[in-house]
This record gives C-alpha cells, sequence and structure tokens, in this order.
DNA sequence: GCTTATTTTTTCGTATGGGAAATTTTATAT
DNA sequence: ATATAAAATTTCCCATACGAAAAAATAAGC
C-alpha cells in the first residue's frame, strides 16, 4: 500500500514560459497599433503604470488582466501566450477573377465557390445564381450550423426563412441571419439573380 | 428592419472576464480529466492550496501559472478563458437595405458597417467605398488578426498586400487573405471603387 | 539654451497571489 | 460507530500585483 511517489519532484523542464514572452508580444502589439500607455490603459481598464511594468517583465498580470489585455487589444488570449513572433510566419492570399470559380449545380442554385485553392477559411464566399423562382421548387428549407450573409449583386430576390416573412431584397441590400434557421432563397422576376453568399461553415448540400 | 443604432458611444464597457469563469472551467477540466488536486499540483507546478482557491474564485492566477495551468491540463490557452457555454441565440436574422448601413469614414476609405443590431457575428460584413487612389495615402499598411476577403462591387482597385505585388482587380474580382499580411486598398481609377469587405475579425481602427 | 506638454518609469501603500503546513471534509474500510 | 487515509480547504505569512501620484525621460516649440 501507501503510496508510490517515488518521484517527488517530476520536476518540471518546461518550456518555462515566463512573463518575459508577454513582456516583448504586448511592446510589440501596442506599438503595433500605435497606442500609447495612456490610451491602453483607457481601452483596457488597466492603469498605465502597471501596463508599463508588465512591458518591462518587472510584473506578471493575473487572470482579469489578461483577459482584460487582450480585449483592449483585440487580439486572442493565446496569442498573448505564443512567444513565436508571430510577425510574418503566415501570410497566404488567393485571388479569383469574375466567373473564374468552380461551378456547382443544384437544382435551385448555381454556386460558384471561390478561393478553392485555399483549405480551412474561416468564411467561404460563393458567388451564387439563384435560378428558383418559387418556393415550392424547395422540398425542405436548407438548415446547418453557422450564420450567413446574403448580399445581392443582380436581380431581385425572395429569401424565405424560418419564423419570418418572406424579405424581398434588391440589389445593394443585404440580410446576416442564422444558418440554422430554414431558408431559401429564389428569384423575384423572370430572370436569373445573383448573390453573393457568404457563410461560417463551409456547408452547401 | 435594422434602424437607427441608439449606441453612440462605442466605448468599452467591457464584458468583464472575471476569474469564476476560469474557477468553472478548471474544476471542469480536472474532474474531467480524473486529477487530485495533488496530482495537478504536480503536472503544473502549482501548489494544491492555490488551484484550490482558483477553483473556489478566491485566487487569480498570474500569467506564469495560467500557463503552467494549460500545460499541465494540456489545454490550449485560450481554452481557459472562454466561458463553458457559448451561447447562441437561436434563429436571429438582420436585413439592411442598400446604403442604410452604418457609416464611418477614415482618411482612406468610407465604411459602411451592415447588420450592427447584431452582435458577435461570426465574420464581419462592411460596403466600403474607397476613397484613397494612392498607396502613399497610407503611412503603414493595416494588419490585424484574422482573415478578410474583398470582393470588387464596382471601379477598379489595386489591393497592395506586404509580401505581394500589387493586385489590380476589377468588379466580380474577390481576393481572400490572412490579414496579419500589412494591407491597403486604393483605387485604380479618379473615381471611387467600392467593395464588400468581410472580415472574421470586428477590427476596424 | 529654456519651457511646456506628453509619454514612460519609479515610488509607495494596499490588496492580493501563492506556498507550507494545519485543519476540515470526504471517503473506505473494519 | 470508530479508525484510517486521502482529498479538499483554510490558516498564516511572505512575495508580489497593481493603482495613484511623483519622478524621469522624450518630444515639440520658442
Amino acid at each position: 500500500m501507501t503510496l508510490e511517489n517515488r518521484e517527488p519532484a517530476p520536476a518540471l523542464p518546461a518550456p518555462e514560459l515566463s512573463s518575459s514572452v508577454l513582456a516583448a508580444k504586448l511592446r510589440l502589439l501596442r506599438r503595433n497599433a500605435e497606442l500609447t500607455l495612456q490610451q491602453l490603459s483607457r481601452r483596457c481598464g488597466i492603469s498605465a503604470s502597471a501596463l508599463s511594468k508588465i512591458e518591462n517583465g518587472q510584473l506578471s498580470p493575473t487572470y482579469e488582466k489578461i483577459a482584460a489585455l487582450a480585449l483592449g487589444l483585440n487580439v486572442e488570449v493565446g496569442e498573448l501566450f505564443s512567444p513565436t513572433v508571430k510577425a510574418a510566419p503566415l501570410g497566404r492570399r488567393s485571388v479569383t477573377r469574375r466567373n473564374q470559380g468552380v461551378a456547382h449545380r443544384t437544382d435551385q442554385y448555381t454556386y460558384e465557390m471561390l478561393h478553392t485553392d485555399l483549405a480551412d477559411k474561416r468564411f467561404i464566399p460563393l458567388v451564387t445564381t439563384v435560378r428558383a423562382h418559387d418556393r415550392a421548387e424547395f422540398t425542405k428549407l436548407l438548415s446547418h450550423d453557422g450564420e450567413e450573409l446574403l448580399f445581392v449583386l443582380t436581380g431581385e430576390v425572395i429569401l424565405h426563412t424560418e419564423g419570418y416573412e418572406p424579405l424581398h431584397m434588391s440589389p445593394g441590400d443585404s440580410c446576416y441571419f442564422d444558418s440554422r434557421m430554414g431558408h431559401a432563397c429564389v428569384s423575384g422576376t423572370e430572370e436569373d439573380a445573383t448573390v453573393l453568399w457568404v457563410s461560417s461553415h463551409a456547408n452547401m448540400r
């Protein structure tokens, strides 16, 4: 019996993440945003003196202060804990010319997927031609996780969303909605309409 | 819908992320990993007494302790800052008619923010009028976290992104890129250009 | 140079973090 | 129930976070 603690000190060689990485990181982020200590102080509710000490590695902020810092600097909290000087590790860019996207056709729509060369995008943009002209063409409304933006480019469309009255939209109009609500889009005129569809999830059935 | 904005003061009310969220989160993670305070203590190098206090919201850990916690629990640091439940109102929808967004002007652009009545959107859509005509008008390129989509609506634009050659774009063309690369957009003709700008982060200075 | 304004750092006092050890609570037996 | 052991909490105390105000350091004018 007794215990098996023959390792009283498992020793933590650990990366030893000291607040000095925060110091560097913070100064970088603040300078980059062109903020003075005073300004940042107001933005995140931490005294300028404390900020100065943090930037000089003389003070290790507590939980609330770290959260406030991330908020005020408008960065992910994790960002403050990554020693990597994120400066320019990444930086991808993709261009898609008009009508050069990857087309995908369903009974009601013709999607033109943009930037298919990039994986794991934060949101998915699709130029969509709405060919449906009657809600009856949809056996049932689409529904999936995430949020969507529908921005009308040409033509007139009628957006049907579960729990709302049909919405008539013209070029320049936009609608942002929770994709979990059933939804369907039809053209309001004889011609097909085109819209820019942006979805937070890669989910097009 | 999408009417006025009774939010004249964009000041920072600050969601006030208290260490009580850490308390709940920590207890959950530890219990889930079936670790006792002593075991976790050994794993992350923080005394059991301190851990107890943290779990009871009586103590707000400093930077290195938070880093050590994440390491010992084998989770992302950000995980410790996200309230357990991410409340997502079920089924919201917002409409913004052409030119009815909330305008915001900078030296180079005029942003028209869409769907300002919705908070915590997954991505931020802006109809932007590009008034700058020369890259020199930007003292330095913008850079922030996240990813962006730029879809040209009218006019011609030239997109400058750090590490790439200037990109000429016409209506219907789009570019998706990592916002951390410095970037700036200017009109390529005498007239102003308009673009639909979608950003994964609410970051407009 | 000197003056004034702005930004950063120091000082200092109070409040709080955090470890060692004592105490209490919660099992698991006998 | 009592005894025993492990887990969780509390106590005590020193080290440190952090705000207000003072002091330095920079910057901008004159």
